[in-house]
DNA sequence: CGTGTTTATGACCACTTGGTCAAAATTCAG
DNA sequence: CTGAATTTTGACCAAGTGGTCATAAACACG
């Protein structure tokens, strides 16, 4: 028996599989949360008996943390693509429209994210103090140099970042609430906040005098 | 048996217990979330038996519902104080510090309704589309009016109130988060925090021209 | 085809969970 | 003090949970 575990080349069918499987996890993860979830319902969404989940996988926890740290690697992208060359406001309202593009097109992902921060991020808080931090750091410091000559205003690099992170999550994470608020016109949301968040940010950002 | 359910007069015993059980409620099911809470971790946190728990509350569910009615009351009370006779730029940034305050002082009520809307909402999706939906309009067509008179900039009033929600509840919901990243310098996250999002809004709310 | 390996599953298990119940302990009014 | 009402609890239960295992089916390949 090769288990999944032992990653030497693996079969076309336990690559089909393991694929299938973790597709019908981040479902059921970001609907229910970790513990909310239960194997029998994420076998169920991905046909197969949960003994064969059980053969690919080690654990609940296993499936879970593999689907985290597939996350994580995407999920920092958009920060990573902010560049000290380009023209500031520009790279900051990219970043914000990046940001909302992974809100629209990956809303489970952001989900699965949210419950395990809101959790007290049991399994990546390493992560956060390691990689995340220093990511931030480094964008900080770009920033904090735009504002220091004077090619943006004067403002918190940490905490615009901060801001950004809330506003553009909020569309895939509170979804409900978005939609309940708005009624027909959520149609549009997506639209409509990327025109209000980079007007709102352009003219945050400008350089004042 | 007077069950609590029946609330005619509530005994001196009844009225300690209840409130007791809500508050250990309130802490397990913000840190672990309705399915991740158990009846017997919140008994424990309250320092009564489980059954005594149920003698009290019809069940977990009844538990949970008494909590979100009993959120949602003060959750709105930031944005109602928000007035059309005050000076715009005040009353908006206003908001924001009382938003803030709220993050702070209550980050447990934040975490359970974020659950909450996570998950779908799906014991509040009526209170959301019904009483929310309301005060949001009614406070959407004051700003929309400041923003018609000159008054602040051309702002779409709906998605600013969804990014003041967004900015300031993440300093309770995605708390771990900010402290992993911000390091040493987390003390002074809310003053800090006050201060950016006060000064970025101010300037983006001022009229242009 | 035959055979060794991979994949799949039904039956099962220990443990947790929300919830019940009868009976005991406590409180309280007169 | 006493009896009725309120409060508390240990013992218990059915359903659901993550996970195991022996066995069977499907597959790869010479």
């Amino acid at each position: 028996m090769a288990r999944a575990t032992l990653s030497s080349k693996p079969t076309r069918i336990q690559a089909e599989k393991t694929a299938l499987i973790m597709e019908a996890a981040l479902k059921v993860f970001s609907d229910y949360g970790f513990r909310g979830a239960t194997l029998d319902q994420i076998a169920d969404e991905a046909g197969v008996s949960k003994p064969n989940l059980l053969y690919y996988f080690a654990s609940k926890d296993d499936i879970h943390r593999r689907l985290l740290e597939r996350l994580l690697d995407t999920w920092l992208e958009p920060l990573r693509q902010l560049n000290a060359d380009g023209e500031p406001v520009e790279e900051i309202t990219g970043y914000i429209r990046r940001k909302l593009e992974m809100s629209r097109d990956y809303p489970q992902e952001s989900r699965l994210f949210a419950n395990e921060i809101l959790r007290g991020a049991p399994h990546v808080s390493e992560t956060l103090a390691g990689q995340l931090r220093a990511l931030v750091d480094e964008k900080t410091a770009i920033i904090t140099g735009w504002a220091e000559t004077g090619k943006i205003a004067q403002v918190d690099a940490r905490h615009l970042i901060f801001s950004i992170w809330a506003a553009t999550q909020h569309y895939a994470d509170f979804d409900t609430q978005v939609r309940a608020v708005l009624g027909p016109d959520a149609e549009n949301r997506f639209e409509d906040a990327t025109a209000f968040l980079v007007s709102f940010y352009t003219r945050g950002l400008l350089p004042e005098g």
